[in-house]
DNA sequence: ATATAAATAGGGGTTTCCCCCTAAACACTA
DNA sequence: TAGTGTTTAGGGGGAAACCCCTATTTATAT
C-alpha cells in the first residue's frame, strides 16, 4: 500500500487527483494540504510514502517545503506537480530533493506511473519536462548560463527591495521602511539591475512583472 | 440529465472533474476538449447543456470561444473555470456570455452547485469572484470612465513614449528616436504620470503592464 | 573550516528623472 | 469660430537614480 499526501491549493484539483487514486487498490490518500505551512506539521504525525507537491503554494512555496522535508524527513519521496514547465522551477525543486516532476496536463495513466516509479525509489519526469531540462542544459552550455530568460537567484532582501520599487517607493523611502541605510538600498538596487540584466528602474519593474519574480 | 462538455488543457484536471461528476447520477460528461479549437466542431455534433470552460486555453482562448458560442449556439450555457481571480478575465468573459465563473480552488460541492445553478438558467459566481467584480466596479466608479479601464485617455504620442519607457529607454533616447526635443518627451512623461496617477517611472511601468495599456 | 554569498554601509560623481512655470502651432468638433 | 486637447518646446532647479569604488560583518554551504 502506498500512502499519499496531496498538497495543492486548488481544491478542485485535489479532489480530482483523489478521485483518480481512489480507484487504485494499492494507493491510499492519507491527507490533503491546501497551503505550504500545513505540510510539515502533518508529516510530523503521519508519514506518507509520497508527497504530491504543487510547486506554487501559498504560505510557503513548494521548493522551500521540499528543502525542509529532505533534511527532516528524507524517507518521504516528493513528486512535484506544476502547471508550469519552466526550467527554473524544475531545476530548483530537483536540486532540493524532489524525486519526480510532472505537469498538471498529464493524464491519469501517467500520474499512476509516476507515483509507482517514484515509490520504487527511481525518478520520474514527464517527457515535456525532460525536454525542458535538456534545453536548459544546452542553452546554459552555449552562453555560459547568463543571458537566456533565466535569472540568477534573487536574495530575500533583494526581493523585499524589489517589491517596494515596483510599489513606487523611492530609495530613501525603502531605506526608512527597512531600517537600513540609503547606501545599502542602492547596493541592492545595483545588484538587482545586474542580476536581472536591466538598464534602469523601468526594466526592473517590467522584468519583475513579466516573469512574476515576486509571486510566492 | 445534464450533459456536460469539459474544456481544459490540463488533462489531469479534466480527469479530476470527470471523476467528481461520475458520482452524480443526473450529470453526464459527454466530451472533453484539450484546446480551444476543438470545442466548436464538437458542439456542432453533440450539444451539451453546459460547457465547463477554462479561460486560458491553447489554440483559441476561452473568451473567444465563449463569444462565438454565444452567437452560434446560445442554448449551451458556459460555466467559466479559471486559476486566476483577475478582474480583467472575469469581466471580459462575462461580457461575452458566460453564465458563471468559478475558480479552480473551489471544492466538489461548489462545483456541483455551480453546475446546477447555471443549468437552471441562473448565474453563479463564487464568493471570491464576486468580491473581485465588486472591487472592479467600485474602482471604475471612483474615476468615472466608460468601459474596461479606469484611466483617462492616453494619446497616440503618449503611448509611443510610454512604450519606450517600458522598454527601458531614457528620456534622451526617446527624444532621439522620435525626433523631438528632450523637453517634449519630459512633457509627455509628466502627462503620463498624472494621467496614470503614478509617482515615478516604476509606477508608470507597473500600471501599464498590470492594465495592459499598450495592448492594442 | 574555509570559501562563498548576502547584507550592511560609505565616498564621490554623473546622469536621469521629476517638478514648477510658460507658450506656440495644430487639429478636431460643437 | 471659439473651445478643447494634442504635440511641440523652453528655463531652471531639486530629487532620485545610477555608477564607480571599497569594506566589514554575518550567514551558508561544501
Amino acid at each position: 500500500m502506498i500512502d499519499i499526501l496531496i498538497a495543492d491549493d486548488h481544491t478542485m484539483f485535489v479532489d480530482g487527483i483523489e478521485s483518480i487514486l481512489e480507484a487504485e487498490e494499492d494507493i491510499q490518500v492519507i491527507g490533503r494540504c491546501y497551503d505550504g505551512l500545513t505540510i510539515l506539521p502533518f508529516i510530523k504525525n503521519k508519514k506518507p510514502d509520497i508527497l504530491l507537491l504543487d510547486v506554487n503554494l501559498p504560505g510557503k512555496n513548494g521548493i522551500e517545503v521540499c528543502k525542509e522535508l529532505n533534511s527532516k524527513f528524507p524517507s518521504v519521496k516528493v513528486l512535484a506537480i506544476s502547471m508550469f514547465n519552466e526550467e527554473s522551477y524544475v531545476s530548483e525543486i530537483l536540486n532540493n530533493g524532489a524525486k519526480g516532476y510532472i505537469l498538471k496536463n498529464t493524464g491519469r495513466e501517467e500520474l499512476l506511473l509516476a507515483i509507482k516509479t517514484v515509490h520504487s525509489d527511481k525518478t520520474y519526469f514527464s517527457k515535456e519536462v525532460t525536454n525542458t531540462i535538456m534545453k536548459g542544459l544546452m542553452s546554459s552550455r552555449k552562453n555560459g548560463s547568463k543571458k537566456t530568460s533565466f535569472f540568477p537567484k534573487i536574495s530575500r532582501r533583494e526581493k523585499e527591495v524589489l517589491a517596494l520599487i515596483v510599489d513606487e517607493h523611492t530609495t530613501q523611502e525603502i531605506a526608512n521602511k527597512l531600517f537600513i541605510s540609503l547606501k545599502t538600498v542602492e547596493s541592492h538596487r545595483s545588484s538587482l539591475l545586474s542580476k536581472l540584466n536591466a538598464r534602469n528602474t523601468a526594466g526592473l519593474v517590467r522584468i519583475t512583472l513579466e516573469n512574476k519574480l515576486l509571486a510566492s
